[in-house]
DNA sequence: TAAAACCGTTGACCTAGATCAAGACTTTTA
DNA sequence: TAAAAGTCTTGATCTAGGTCAACGGTTTTA
């Protein structure tokens, strides 16, 4: 289990890589069930997790309280609210498991604690933290195209989306209702 | 000059604060016209800058080529793709300047450098750059709700920017046309 | 295992915002 | 300082996607 977490540092970051003993020792494993909340709302993100099997999808709700997905999390990933966990202040972010799910949990003061330690942890940190970043920011322009671009480009991104996520929540995250989805995908096959 | 960067630091961080001679030591203040680039897609973004005075907008390509307004800077803030200049690779990103604008920038060595030597300059950055985490992702689910609701939101968070910033750029940003803000105006006034 | 809740699909209709065109006003450039 | 280019506004028309309602299939819960 460790080693999946070793080997995405060592393959996002050249260098010497992270020792497995000191993995163990700064991270716990810990699953959660299927519909399980992560972090929600107002609540402070203790915890980094980094996900070893299952998925999740994070949401923000709107002025209304509907929920709006803002991205998915599989395998070799990580969840929690950077923001809260970095400032330690209430989060604005939901994630919730979408399967039963098993990560490798950190605390904020572990990881801080490894951060300072390691300028190669750091390192990897930095760019996955910044890789998110543009994930979002792409997200945001993505916008700008049709539904049925952004479908594509979904696809394109995770292929197996639709055996894991329902219909639902890929509408969500596409800015869509589930109806236009619906037809969407109708007219894409023919 | 150095002072607005020292004070937005020690505003943002608790803690001992960085000495002047420091700032000036990793910092080179530059000048830049009104349109012109500090930044384009495809080439590597070399340096980070503080904005002292003046504004930019920072936008991205749509597959036809449109230009998609993803934020502003201002006063106070800082500008440079972070994905490119964290990984020194090419950005997909733009920032045009909208005004005649002075920066306080530093170099993707120069800016290592400084982190790896204080703890407090990585607090803040992390804090920082969380924050704009958190701002694009609340971007990207603020765009489900209706264009009048996110002008009014845009208007709160930066209650001047009508003065600065001509109306094709922000509706650009609201991710609507500018005939379609122009109307959107009208009927909020009355 | 029956009832209730949820999910995907389809149809009919509606609306926010897009597109296209044109005129007035302002800014830039020569 | 005159011409050219860009900006804002308004009108007419169009369309992607929303809303509401209904039905069959599946999953959850009692």
């Amino acid at each position: 289990m460790y080693d999946k977490l070793i080997d995405h540092i060592h393959q996002n970051t050249p260098g010497p890589g992270i020792d497995k003993q000191i993995i163990a020792e700064y991270f716990t494993p810990k699953c959660y069930g299927k519909k399980e909340h992560f972090l929600k709302q107002g609540y402070i993100c203790r915890l980094a997790g980094f996900v070893i099997e299952g998925c999740s999808r994070n949401y923000m709700l709107s002025t209304e309280g509907k929920e709006v997905n803002i991205g998915f999390n599989f395998e070799n990933w990580w969840i929690g609210d950077v923001c809260s966990f970095v400032n330690q202040t209430p989060s604005l972010v939901n994630t919730q498991f979408l399967e039963n799910t098993t990560l490798l949990t950190i605390t904020a003061k572990n990881h801080l604690d490894l951060l300072n330690k390691s300028q190669y942890f750091r390192e990897y940190t930095n760019k996955l933290r910044s890789k998110a970043t543009l994930a979002s920011v792409q997200n945001l322009s993505g916008l700008s195209e049709s539904a049925k671009t952004r479908y594509r480009v979904l696809l394109e991104k995770y292929p197996k989306i639709q055996q894991r996520v329902s219909q639902k929540h890929i509408a969500s995250f596409l800015q869509i209702t589930p109806e236009a989805l619906c037809r969407l995908r109708k007219s894409e096959i023919s």
